[in-house]
DNA sequence: TTAATAGTTCACAAATATATAAACTAATAA
DNA sequence: TTATTAGTTTATATATTTGTGAACTATTAA
């Protein structure tokens, strides 16, 4: 029997995108570090709620974290995951297209 | 308020990733198609549960599916899914390599 | 028509993920 | 010290995901 540890190591980086809010996070982080405030702004979620997924992100290695003074910045660990991100995000809109080409015959 | 309907769809894609067996079988077809069967006895799972989760991954847009005679046949709707794939497994990569520095030391 | 093979769908139980609110901790300022 | 700001942790309720087995449908062969 294969040993599938790679498959679920691998899927916990996947699960760690596989989240509306936490694609919008990985969105505005593209290329810069925001202050926890910052990202709660722009999200507009609950603190707790944002902390969470913040929290889960970072353990799951696609963000880091560093505090200075009482606030708290955080920003992508690597470029890799805004290409793998925007790669998907081009996946999604030529399936969009696509149906959009289907739909219109009717 | 803006528009996050983008984010829903877009985790939607990042959903069809974010399981072991998911992770899996994009190894598997990484080039090819291959049947129902053969990503079975690759796989070793119930044929309902894989016949679930490939539904799953044809329906967010990742996969497609055809039928010749008893067989159903599966491949990536496109190479962006496995390249988005690798870019994600470099991210693990990289992290577990980093861990592995900082536990060396104790 | 009947049987066999290939896969899908359904119902259900268990596990995980998510949002919320309250309580908590850390750092700075008064 | 006390208060304030910034964020984390915890408990809890709800929703979603997952695996299993049984029942079902589709295609081909006997």
């Amino acid at each position: 029997m294969k040993d599938k540890t790679i498959y679920i190591l691998h899927s916990n980086i996947c699960k760690a995108l596989a989240n509306p809010l936490r694609i919008e996070i990985i969105d505005i982080l593209n290329d810069k570090e925001l202050t926890f405030r910052e990202i709660q702004e722009i999200t507009g979620v609950l603190k707790s709620n944002l902390s969470q997924h913040l929290s889960l992100m970072v353990s799951s290695g696609i963000l880091s974290q560093r505090k200075e003074g009482l606030n708290m910045y955080f920003k992508l660990t690597t470029e890799k995951i805004a290409v793998a991100c925007r790669m998907m995000r081009e996946v999604l809109i030529e399936n969009l297209k696509k149906n959009h080409e289907l739909i219109k015959d009717y």
